[in-house]
DNA sequence: CACCTCGATGACAACGTTGTCAGCGCGCCG
DNA sequence: CGGCGCGCTGACAACGTTGTCATCGAGGTG
């Protein structure tokens, strides 16, 4: 900027104000200032910009797995709003590790991001508190964070509730539940949905029938369940990944999978699927936030999404 | 800063020393301001520093689409290679337009990326030269960019060719292409690959059998072919995307799609295609560039990546 | 003609950090 | 006992930008 505005015989200050499009600079003089700003190649320097002005147009996404098909499609969501908005978006994958998602937020408010978009891997959030108080933005999406902050949900609970009910609905009396770890709250949320949907049917639960655990163990854990005594004639999957885990078992009981997934209406059967909308939810948590930052003041919210259940085939097979 | 030295009764210098872990400072010192900073819940301002020592630990990724599951593995493999280098990664979605990928590129370098990994949209990177002079290391994938920088690429033209050669030797003499436009680098490989394979075995070029645009396009596009009069018995799709538009039609010719996917192995019958690995592909692209950050001087490299026939049933249809 | 207004421009400080260099006190060596 | 080296600490400038305020000259007004 300095070489900037030797070369076009200005004071810096005219060049900043010509780079920002400031007015009270004559015509000629800008005319002058983009000759030279051309010629030199020249361009801000947006770290300087940044701790002179305290906020920067941009956004800090931390997710489980950007190769997550369902994290993939809700980090796109958040980008488009993003640029909308003139922001550009800083993301990282947290692995599913508390540590590794401090460590990224916190690398995203030391760059001056104006806010965060995290789908928390842990439940303590107090780490964020200083930020927040120094005005950063921020909102939970896809599970709740251990503040008191915008949260996007969507209605785990509901959903598995309905996909188990709807496999009753088709004659089966023992419905099997393989989902991630129970740690996680969306895993539990649907484990919830399960049992309400057993007791409403007038079911019992049995412990025999649950499998929670890494995606990778539920193929096995379902082949135990399903060569067992008395095995289950029907089973709900509790995420996309494990879904399709448990499509490769080469088994096909009665399936309904939480999450919709490509190519699920292609296989036969169908996969019938609870499907929630990560575009949406990623959209969603995006808008919020960019409220936030314009200067909404309101408590904070908390939105929860509805799934929708989306026969193909698989969820009706009788017992 | 300032504050946590004022609290510690140290100066400013002693407490950066001690964040960053610089000798010449007493235990007990340390102690003193360890514990400040604990205490006000201090973070150092990462833009301040950019400014001050010129590069930082983190490098920017420009793909086509966080969201296309063959990018999201590829931006995974980039983030972890950049993870176990001690550094951020930076992404945005160039969506395929050579203006989106020039902004996303100039603004990560405008806050200081040390490099940069770009699947070039456009053909022009002229915009890159005053970065690169300014010593910010690049490395395009997946395509070549417009300037003499390192470049990982797959063996488009060879995978093609040995999918196609797998179709004719199955019997087919009229293979269709279908592909993504033939301006994107990758597509005109592999419909040269196409070509390449046709002629080998003495089969006449047939412009009916190409159809070339936005994936959209392409399920239609199969569709009036296969309808037409005297037909193709095989299809050889260009990307994974049109694959699945392939399969979406509801015709079932023969068929080796490029890119492998998720679920190609559930299907009845499975679905042939012609691997690339998208993880090898991003973690050598993103290798190459951590060691010129540490210093390699060389000659740009060009690095051409195998692929992979993997049958599986729809490729070994007969005419 | 003196005065005022207003647009254009520039000088300067400040943002938070780190590199450079200087100072201080202590122990050791001659 | 004087001087020297070394470990520890701090003062200060600089990174590139922008906000604040001052300056200057032209043109309008009474």
């Amino acid at each position: 900027m300095k070489d900037v505005a030797a070369a076009a015989g200005v004071a810096l200050k005219t060049v900043s104000r010509v780079v920002n499009g400031e007015p009270g600079v004559s015509p000629a003089t800008a005319e002058r200032v983009t000759a030279a700003i051309e010629r030199l190649g020249y361009r801000r320097n947006e770290s300087a910009r940044v701790l002179r002005r305290g906020r920067t147009a941009s956004v800090g996404l931390v997710i489980e797995d950007v190769a997550d098909p369902f994290y993939a499609g809700f980090g796109r969501a958040v980008e488009d709003v993003a640029l909308r908005h003139g922001s550009l978006l800083l993301s990282g994958s947290s692995g599913e590790d508390p540590r590794r998602e401090r460590e990224l937020a916190l690398a995203f408010c030391s760059r001056g991001v104006d806010g965060l978009i995290i789908v928390p891997a842990g439940t303590d959030h107090d780490y964020l508190r200083p930020e927040l108080d120094a005005g950063v933005a921020a909102v939970f999406a896809d599970r709740p964070g251990g503040l008191d902050a915008d949260t996007v949900l969507c209605d785990n609970a509901g959903g598995a509730r309905a996909g188990v009910a709807h496999l009753i609905r088709h004659g089966h009396r023992r419905v099997a539940f393989v989902g991630d770890s129970a740690s996680i709250f969306t895993s539990g949320e649907r484990l919830r949905g399960y049992r309400r949907a057993l007791g409403e049917a007038g079911l019992p639960f049995d412990a025999s029938l649950v499998a929670t655990g890494p995606a990778r163990q539920a193929g096995p854990a379902l082949v135990r369940m399903l060569s067992g005594e008395d095995p289950p004639t029907a089973v709900f999957t509790g995420n996309g990944r494990i879904t399709v885990a448990a499509l490769r078992t080469g088994h096909r009981p009665a399936l309904v999978g939480f999450d919709d997934f490509e190519l699920a209406d292609l296989l036969d059967p169908g996969v019938t699927v609870v499907a929630q909308d990560p575009v949406r939810l990623g959209g969603t948590a995006a808008e919020l936030l960019f409220r936030r930052l314009s200067g909404d003041l309101g408590p904070p919210e908390r939105i929860e999404l509805p799934t929708r259940l989306i026969p193909r085939g698989s969820g009706e097979l009788p017992p």
